[in-house]
This record gives C-alpha cells, structure tokens and sequence, in this order.
DNA sequence: TAGGCCATCTGGTCCT
DNA sequence: AGGACCAGATGGCCTA
C-alpha cells in the first residue's frame, strides 16, 4: 500500500488512472489475503474445538484456553501412555491387569482413568496431569 | 479498572 | 506471482 503510494508519488509521468489500478490492485490482494487468514485461523479453532472435546475440562462451564487445550492435551497423552506402558510392563510379568479397549478411550469413559491408580503407585494422579489448576475436576 | 483471551489486520518470509 | 504460514500490533469483550 505505502510502497504503492510512493511510487505513485514518485513517478510522475505514470497517468491516474494507471496508478490508481495498482493500487486498487494492491488493497484487492489484501483483502484476499485477509480473508484467507481469517479462514485459516477458523480452520485453526475447528481443530481446537476438536481437541478440546477429547481432553478433560476444568468442568462443565470452563472452556478451557487455547494455551490450556494445549497443555492438557500434553498431559493427557503422556498419562495415557503411561497407562499403555505400566499395562505391557504387568501384562509381561504378570499376566493382564487391565484389559485395554479402544472404546475406553472415547471421551465419555476416559474420566474413570483418569483417577485410577496403577498398582503399587499411589502419586499416579499427580504425575499423570502435571498441568494443574484449582478449577479442575475430574468428573464420574 | 487491569489483565487475560481472542479475532482481525498486516507485513515479512518461505514455498510452489 | 500468489498462497501458506507466522508473529507483532491493535482493539473489543469479559471477569475478578
């Protein structure tokens, strides 16, 4: 836009109507381009709406932040696969001990995990969700 | 009213 | 050249 106009300014044998189509072009390229960021942020929050619909809430009114989707999306990856992990180290020594089904992970089941202790391990819960806040409740 | 969060605009950079 | 991505700036809205 500035350099448009500069040049415009600066070039003094270029006619009006030849400046004015630059910069009609000019404002036209960024509105487009504002319109494709503008999609491509709501493309953005799409995939944190989803994100947010499989990690736990602080609770039932509380949307969490996109900084806090984040970081409760690490935890609870990492606690998931601690499960997975603590699972295939009893399964080898012990025989089962839980017995995993992937429909345990939908969102409406994965809460009772959440609060489950692995056996012999009782600070499970703390290690599980590092990212802790005074609003957040695992719900039953 | 201050602080947090968010949407939008904008210019720069990289890639095709 | 044009699109995608990114980060900074800005202003609006909401809450403690």
């Amino acid at each position: 836009m500035k350099s448009c106009e500069s040049s415009c300014a600066d070039s003094g044998s270029d006619s009006d109507s030849k400046c004015s189509d630059k910069m009609e072009n000019t404002v036209r390229r960024r509105m487009a381009a504002n319109a494709r960021e503008r999609k491509r942020m709501q493309g953005l929050n799409t995939a944190f709406d989803r994100l947010r619909t499989v990690v736990p809430q602080w609770g039932e009114d509380k949307k969490l932040s996109k900084y806090e989707t984040l970081q409760m999306a690490l935890s609870y990856i990492m606690a998931l696969n601690r499960i997975l992990t603590d699972a295939q180290r009893q399964n080898a020594s012990q025989g089962p001990w839980l017995d995993l089904h992937i429909e345990h992970f939908q969102p409406e089941n994965y809460h009772s995990y959440l609060g489950q202790s692995s056996p012999g391990n009782e600070e499970y819960g703390h290690f599980a969700f590092p990212y802790q806040c005074d609003g957040f409740q695992i719900t039953n």
